[in-house]
DNA sequence: ACCAGTGACGCAATAGTATACCACTTCGCC
DNA sequence: GGCGAAGTGGTATACTATTGCGTCACTGGT
């Protein structure tokens, strides 16, 4: 299977309950809640806007539940983190295995905020020889690329 | 003049100051003070530990006199914000115009905390394709890289 | 030398982001 | 049923960054 990211936030949701199911980890209702608020919503949200929205059906949440529960999506490599923006974005393309995780690439509208993300292998594979030139090692990449979407393009 | 990345600290400063009088921007004592101690440290400064070190010589510092500071040095592309630990670093190698600046990458040892600044064209190319190949266009990149350094690499 | 305009700074307050800590509950396992 | 590990409730606090406004200092034109 090769990742074609056009699962609609449920499947996205379906697709995280299964794999929690067999990674034996718990896919518990505030988990659960904060994968779908953060899937239905495509530029990502930042950690308050998720706490405001989870707090009108979850009266007892704080900020550690909101922060616990991403950390944990993020263990799962079922979100991802918006350095750039504070802020969180469901991984369209979930791996079984969160740690043979390649990098993975987001291309950030800066007009409307639109998010996507790539897992582009030559990224990496050359970002690994980058780093090996300076006799480092990969453990993890962090890349952004911001400028305009085709829509707000030609919006402009 | 092909950047070699090689300037001490001292030579850093003189250089940005040479270029801000090109620029026509006013290099302050306060903004040289900061860029000196950002440049200094290798691994980059927090704000708040830049505040700390600005106030033992300049006791009326507050977070916005470094903000500010950090904000103009950042314009004038003498300084970088890692994205992904809230830091600063001086950049090694400042370009005469910024906004001519192509994209940098950033290397961080996990271990030690050392940045190593990189300059690599083929990196903005391909970073450009990629997103032309969705339609985007390309503005600002971030692209950080976290793994471990030689020495760090042979002491484990 | 004067003055107006702009930009930099001082200072206080507050907004926004994230974690530490401890008690209590629930879950999975023996 | 009892045990240990994991999850949650709840408070407090740490850390990061910005807004707003008044004043001062430099710049350029006269």
């Amino acid at each position: 299977m090769h990742c074609d990211h056009t699962a609609s936030a449920e499947q996205l949701v379906d697709i995280a309950e299964q794999r929690c199911r067999e990674l034996g980890v718990r896919f518990t209702p505030i988990r659960r809640r904060v994968f779908e608020l953060v899937s239905d919503t495509p530029g990502g949200l930042k950690a308050y806007e998720l706490l405001d929205r989870l707090s009108t059906e979850h009266a007892s949440a704080r900020p550690p539940t909101v922060y616990r529960a991403l950390d944990f999506l993020m263990e799962q490599g079922l979100v991802h983190r918006i350095e750039s923006q504070n802020a969180f974005v469901a991984c369209p393309c979930p791996e079984p295995r969160p740690d043979h995780h390649g990098g993975f690439q987001l291309m950030i509208c800066r007009a409307c905020g639109r998010v996507e993300e790539m897992h582009r292998l030559e990224v990496t594979a050359l970002m690994s020889q980058l780093v090996a030139e300076h006799g480092y090692t990969l453990e993890r990449q962090t890349v952004e690329l911001v400028g305009l979407c085709p829509d707000c393009r030609s919006a402009a």
